[in-house]
DNA sequence: CAATTTATTGAACAGGTGTTCAATTGTATC
DNA sequence: GATACAATTGAACACCTGTTCAATAAATTG
């Protein structure tokens, strides 16, 4: 590990100035040409290192996807025990952490392209399905350990992840933040209640 | 009523064919070129009608949130009493009627500029506090009436709220009907539950 | 040092972009 | 039936799009 090739370099060099524009621009309007000048290199060396701009736009999903992989990570890294790790894990989830990780603008445009490539919708099904997995897993783990009191754990798990997607689809459209942070913290509680978490 | 000029037939007639050509090729990628070939007319009669792309885009989202307004409505037309109206307006709202109001990935594409465009986050914020305060409204009749039981009514409609924007996030992720259909009726399930509705 | 591979440039490409404008057709109004 | 106005065309605009390709600069290998 840590031993990096030119290559490599400039290719997460490429993608992060993608990302950059993107933000500012909207991933769909963000050029080849775009790129280059923000890195201030040719667009021809932007198609050496990904042959076309889908490629490019998968290195940017792939990167995106990612992140949330990490940060489930971190909880079971940082913790000991079980309790410690679903508590982390569940604040994190509805914290502006969770929402400053990738920029919304740019996720829903990379997930409005679910709905015509095929390719990118079994991207993210994968990482949701990994994610769900893993979270339900945690979940019946403290069910036996007698942190939580839930019915079904699994059904647990599907309705903490519509509530963590909903809530961020949801106050993106408050404009003022103490109200996004209000409903942050109601969705929570609304999480905590669902797997019956014993304070 | 119903008197419609020329003019009028012909932008309705162009914001539809902006949008089932958006649904085949991405919001994005639909040039006025392409909607205007749709049609077999010359793109200048288009912006002959709509100054700019910008407007187009504008008129698009004013009619796509038009029709989710129109679920309300046909609500509190269609049943007589409270209870009545809540029912069927939580399983439209949990169905693939809700669904297929306007196509995800079109949707989801214009979502995405509210990170972008003042004017667009204004258009979607502004209905969307529109039906949860109809929805609050309506909990709150229903309280009073004794047909459900929750502790605050205001609070409960934001988390159905967050509950259905999540639930088609989700279930769009999931590539086979039959378990989007599951996933759909166990949000509803737990809807009821926020709500405390009584069977 | 020479040979080879890689990184990078710069020009060119055919085609698409939104928009403008004058000219033409069609449709009502007096 | 002439006049006014709206609908529609078609050509032109400068600019941007992704991609190709040969030429050059730089780094790596033998």
């Amino acid at each position: 590990m840590g031993i990096e090739s030119i290559s490599d370099i400039r290719k997460r060099e490429i993608v992060k100035a993608f990302y950059n524009t993107a933000i500012r621009e909207g991933l769909e309007n963000t050029s080849i040409a775009k790129i280059a000048k923000s890195l201030e290199i040719q667009p021809s060396l932007i198609i050496h290192y990904f042959k076309s701009k889908d490629e490019l736009v998968t290195a940017l999903i792939d990167h995106c996807l990612e992140l949330y992989l990490q940060i489930f990570e971190k909880a079971y890294a940082a913790h000991d025990s079980k309790s410690e790790v679903l508590k982390s894990l569940l604040h994190s989830m509805f914290s502006k952490d969770w929402d400053a990780l990738f920029d919304d603008g740019v996720y829903y445009s990379a997930y409005a392209m679910v709905f015509r490539e095929p390719d990118i919708r079994d991207k993210f099904s994968k990482i949701h399905q990994t994610l769900r997995s893993k979270f339900s897993l945690l979940l019946q783990e403290c069910l036996s350990s007698g942190i939580i009191s839930c019915e079904e754990p699994e059904v647990a798990a599907h309705h903490v992840f519509s509530l963590v997607d909903g809530t961020y689809f949801y106050i993106n459209m408050l404009s003022d933040e103490a109200s996004q942070m209000e409903h942050l913290l109601m969705s929570e509680a609304l999480a905590l209640e669902i797997i019956g978490f014993k304070k």
